[in-house]
DNA sequence: TATAAGATTAACCTTATTTTAATCTTAGCA
DNA sequence: TGCTAAGATTAAAATAAGGTTAATCTTATA
């Protein structure tokens, strides 16, 4: 499993000492960081060098944050970066704005190196599952929304429990490709942690229960595989 | 639609002829204009008249617009104005200070009315649109006025305290959006103070006696959202 | 400065989710 | 064809995550 490092990051803000004590700090980690000082300086360069993750300060002169983060919200034709807003607690007022400007997440001032990046990296995990998945089959359809932790099945939506919704968003996530449960438990329950071998066919029995039997086979002696026609 | 016009500005400089030529200027857009010529002033009318935007000179005998502004910010409990710095060329310095002091933005001399006017307007929007989030659903409604600090769920008007306004204000700006602890944490607590794991959930549990169960849901493991349906 | 309102904590309660364990089924092969 | 290992199923146990309440601390306000 590849990390998260090696990533593009870019971050804008007008006051140089934070964007040397940032840029010092993530660079530590091993991402590949690029610094704006001000809004128009920061659209441009994504557009050049598209970042994975922006991190941006609300409080500028001229475009401020939420200005910038509009422009390349909407303006700019590319992959959308995940945009971490960088704000002080007193104006919080601007960070409503923010969400609707279409913020991901937000850190505010004073800034715990940490913190951010913990943060930066939960987020670049899920870059790829950022809004979900959505599949459209002939008979029915299956939506994956991460960030309302909902899922759609042919228009109804359903609730699931964290567990059986990562797991049927691993699988999801490469139809037809067959996960076999050591990577399924890696991933969808971490290295570290130890359970049983019963676990996970509790939490396919569920997702079966709850999306139909066809929606995941499986393959006798190598794994799970999600159906590719549902 | 509403325009931005009929907003509130207090001008605090100790120049007089910048304070004319500066209400002359926005006055002739439509704004009420009020104007002081020193810090104290400055504070006591905006107690009074509760502008929604202030430009406030960097440089004024006595106490100057940086202290003001922090006057304003810390001191005074009312709905913050959106403060605007004054500043001539040469102190750069101040912009750094002013905006640690909570400045939102900063102009800087000679001043440019068209270019004054149309920061004006864009900050003024900006605060239009925070002013207030509405969610209108089938059985019932749900209004979040920032401005006044008020709640109206079904034409009902309730004032909600700081903390559980915040919270709801949060969870109301994107419906449906699962917001994580960590995430609720940092933005309507700040990442720099630590409060127990159980003050959000106590938060929560007023908001849901107050509002009813229905509007905020529990995804356990993962965070609280908005109810979509309320 | 007294008072009230709000925020936070702490202790305990409740419940959903997760895991285990025991038992049953079935596919695939000798 | 029947044996066996892998998986399915079920219910019950364990755990983690929240919920609730009251007491206490803090902060605003008159």
């Amino acid at each position: 499993m590849e990390n998260s490092k090696g990533n593009t990051i870019l971050i804008i803000d007008d006051e140089p000492d934070i964007l040397e004590f940032l840029s010092y700090n993530i660079r530590k980690e091993g991402y590949k960081v690029f610094t704006a000082s001000n809004g128009e300086e920061g659209v441009r360069l994504t557009q050049q060098i598209m970042p994975s993750l922006i991190i941006l300060d609300v409080m500028m002169p001229k475009i401020d944050g939420i200005e910038t983060c509009q422009i390349i919200r909407r303006d700019l034709n590319l992959t959308q970066p995940i945009i971490v807003f960088l704000t002080s607690r007193a104006e919080d007022y601007a960070q409503i704005a923010g969400f609707e400007a279409g913020a991901d997440d937000y850190i505010s001032k004073p800034i715990r190196p940490r913190l951010l990046l913990s943060k930066i990296e939960s987020l670049l995990r899920r870059l790829d599952k950022s809004h979900g998945i959505t599949i459209e089959s002939q008979p029915s359809s299956l939506k994956i929304d991460r960030e309302k932790f909902l899922i759609e099945v042919d228009g109804k939506q359903l609730i699931l429990p964290k567990k059986e919704f990562e797991l049927l968003e691993l699988l999801a996530s490469r139809p037809g490709k067959v996960f076999n449960r050591e990577q399924i438990l890696s991933i969808v329950w971490g290295n570290d942690t130890i359970v049983g071998e019963r676990t996970i066919d509790v939490h396919i029995r569920k997702l079966r229960e709850k999306l139909g039997d066809s929606v995941i086979r499986t393959i006798k002696g190598v794994g799970y595989t999600f159906s590719e026609e549902l």
